[in-house]
DNA sequence: ACGAAACGGAGAGATGTTCCCCGGATCGCG
DNA sequence: CGCGATCCGGGGAACATCTCTCCGTTTCGT
């Protein structure tokens, strides 16, 4: 069954797909993203392939099924925004100039593919996303309290506020084909920050809203 | 043919469909306008029937195709919108009060229906859609006009840049079945609006948007 | 109460998506 | 440089889904 000389073959054997093997995966993965953020999780997984410039079977073969898929393409979603939280983070000058880079950051990452976390058929406690929730959760929570003790942030938004208005305004338009650039997201991120700083121009209505008010809803 | 003895029958007789029938057309309008914000423009046909509560060959009678059913939809959604703008500029007390309740009136109107106006697959050049486009644009552009002229709306974003970013920020995350109650959707657009005021708290990349410069892009 | 119009359920046809199979090309390694 | 094993890609069958029409039944208006 398994090797009896080496100590451990397999695990060596295991992690060591071929080089274009891996280079296709990320080819999938990173079209996948750019698909469904524009015409939803329930687009063709063939067009999928096609748009990677791989054959359906190079798909099929990385990812079981859709489900396989989406939960990566959330994963690598999630730790690029991860990234771009500490990066932010990482430059403490200024507080809210943190909190600014981070949203455009993560709207250039597409951070708006992982609306598919809420879709009703999906997986949410499988354990990679939950840890990759936890983590970019605490992040973004840190870089808002940061902005908050420093004044510049209004006291009544939550995590939840940010990433749901972020997601949001960073979606293309329902239209399919419709590629809004990108210049017209970044002033609508802009606005949106003005509206976020202290002190606050007018009361919000309801009260902060938390990532985990948000999975209970 | 057609009745000889009275003069003109036949209008009378063109404009009086039976009274359960103009009940469910609007009923069908209705649900087709929730079902369009919710699980984007290709919906089954059968299932907002079933919405409606009406069988679905009621719904193939009164619309011939799906693109007679948006589009009466999207003029519905633009006269509501119209409507709103209009009651907005009545009540002249405040220029950019007038401004918040139109766009707060706009989302519950479900605005970001009219997104699939967007849509390649659609007439964009229907009399009625042009009609009914052109007196929208032309009421929310005097809203904002008035408050810019009171100096309470800052002067870099134009109507595109606000119907945009109000339609992306109503419509209902990408998951199916998630209603995210409006409570965040007016949080949201709470925290656009403050961004909006003068003086402006930044400046904003590119330069204000039209809705001409939408439809051309 | 009667004629006409509208309604609703069911089904045939068409369209599009998923997934597997197999010949051929490519890579890693000696 | 050559060999074995792995991986790739196009084509196609099975499956699911949506569209749209037919026809007996019900409801409206007079």
């Amino acid at each position: 069954m398994n090797a009896p000389t080496t100590a451990r073959p397999v695990q060596r054997k295991a992690t060591r797909p071929r080089a274009d093997a891996v280079r296709n995966r990320e080819r999938i993965v990173t079209a996948a993203r750019e698909m469904f953020v524009e015409d939803g999780p329930e687009v063709p997984l063939d067009e999928i392939a096609r748009r990677a410039g791989v054959g359906n079977a190079t798909l099929y073969r990385n990812f079981p099924d859709r489900d396989a898929l989406v939960r990566e393409v959330v994963c690598s979603v999630m730790d690029r925004t991860a990234h771009a939280a500490e990066e932010a983070l990482a430059r403490t000058g200024d507080a809210f100039e943190a909190l600014s880079r981070f949203v455009h950051a993560a709207a250039r990452e597409r951070i708006s593919a992982l609306c598919p976390m809420l879709s009703s058929t999906f997986d949410q406690h499988h354990p990679d996303l939950v840890a990759a929730r936890d983590r970019v959760e605490r992040l973004v929570a840190e870089v808002m309290d940061r902005a908050k003790a420093a004044g510049q942030l209004r006291e009544d938004v939550g995590v939840g506020d940010l990433m749901v208005a972020l997601a949001q305004l960073s979606r293309p338009p329902a239209g399919t084909g419709c590629l809004v650039h990108d210049r017209f997201v970044h002033r609508h991120l802009q606005l949106l920050l003005d509206g976020l700083r202290a002190p606050a121009r007018s009361v919000l209505p309801g009260t902060a809203t938390t990532l985990e008010d948000l999975r209970h809803a």
